[in-house]
DNA sequence: AATTTTATTGAACAGGTGTACAGTAAAATC
DNA sequence: GATTTTACTGTACACCTGTTCAATAAAATT
């Protein structure tokens, strides 16, 4: 077991400190030494834990991310995101998840910041893909490029929506990426 | 006119330098001061053309993405990337372009780089795109959003294959981009 | 060729980084 | 409760960062 009570204390001051700076300045002017002052931790000591500012924000994105993973799986609403005949606008909850962690994707999708939680997130929803998709079988496709392609899409219209400052309602993206998906797929121009 | 001598020659050896030192080192462990000391550059100039190491290399992708747009315009060559009907692996050239410069793509997909060389990429395909099916209406779609959609997942593809490191031949991902954009549209298992 | 403009230099400063190590204190273990 | 283990502290070091400023040298302009 290794959950000595010292590191708890000493990962709980410097999660505190990180979210208390965060409110004043953006993650890649925010210095270790900083962070450390805030937390009365020695600076040694957040060595011995992380070696970046972004290692300790990452804990927080990953408690973030799975909370996109569990609201799929909440019995009464879980519901594949791009199985395309099937697919209906109220069933996506991707869209709503980052608009409920909206102030931590505008950290995440800043440019300035690493390209690892880009890919945390484009894995969660690769995998969330991989799962729900495992019946879909196209012949000659290989299933892992064709997530890969559909996670990175959706990511795509949230980079725009992230650049417009998250201002589409979440049902207008629900729509929009119903119809995106269902184009081709018979009557291209609606009931 | 501002094409002063000096200035050509300080970022020529500051280019030169960065050069060097990337075959050495990742990007985000090379320190500006290293760079000065081996382009014979005083620390203080760097900062009178640029803030950070990555502004260096921001000029440098930016040619290399120039390289992308040009690929589209040579006369017998120039084809969409994405309408469908007509798609042919053959003239998808994306795949082509980011093997070609395969050597810089592996640092701008790597997670500790900025997201910003990302976005450049994601902006260039996307403008493609944007001109490209200028003509393609479909009522109810958001034609900006649908190509942030589309950009993302060819840049999905690109992911998945750099963290293949570039394993798959550029043929085959043609081949499977035709066959995942196709996909509904008619016999889904081939002809 | 002489003059003006300006890019570059070198030095200096306060702060941050990453690492090492001995001493301390707070846990876990007995 | 005494002992062992180990997380944390404080200090120190070499190096990097971002900025300022007067001095210099190399351009552009006349």
């Amino acid at each position: 077991m290794r959950t000595d009570l010292r590191v708890i204390k000493t990962k709980e001051a410097l999660h505190n400190a990180l979210l208390e700076v965060l409110d004043e300045k953006s993650l890649d002017t925010i210095s270790i030494s900083e962070i450390c002052r805030r937390a009365k931790v020695n600076r040694g000591t957040f060595y011995l834990h992380y070696a970046q500012v972004e290692d300790l924000f990452e804990e927080y994105f990953k408690e973030i991310t799975a909370d996109l993973a569990r609201s799929y799986q909440e019995p009464y609403r879980h519901v594949t995101v791009l199985k395309t005949k099937e697919l209906n606008p109220d069933t996506i909850r991707i869209f709503h998840h980052i608009e409920k962690y909206k102030h931590f994707y505008r950290i995440v999708f800043s440019k300035k910041v690493p390209l690892l939680y880009y890919y945390l997130l484009f894995e969660e929803i690769k995998q969330l893909l991989l799962k729900d998709q495992e019946a879909i079988v196209h012949e000659e496709i290989d299933h892992e490029l064709h997530c890969s392609y559909q996670a990175n899409a959706i990511i795509g219209i949230i980079i725009d929506w992230y650049h417009k400052d998250f201002s589409y309602s979440v049902e207008y993206l629900n729509r929009q990426l119903v119809q995106i998906v269902n184009i081709q797929s018979g009557n291209p121009k609606g009931t």
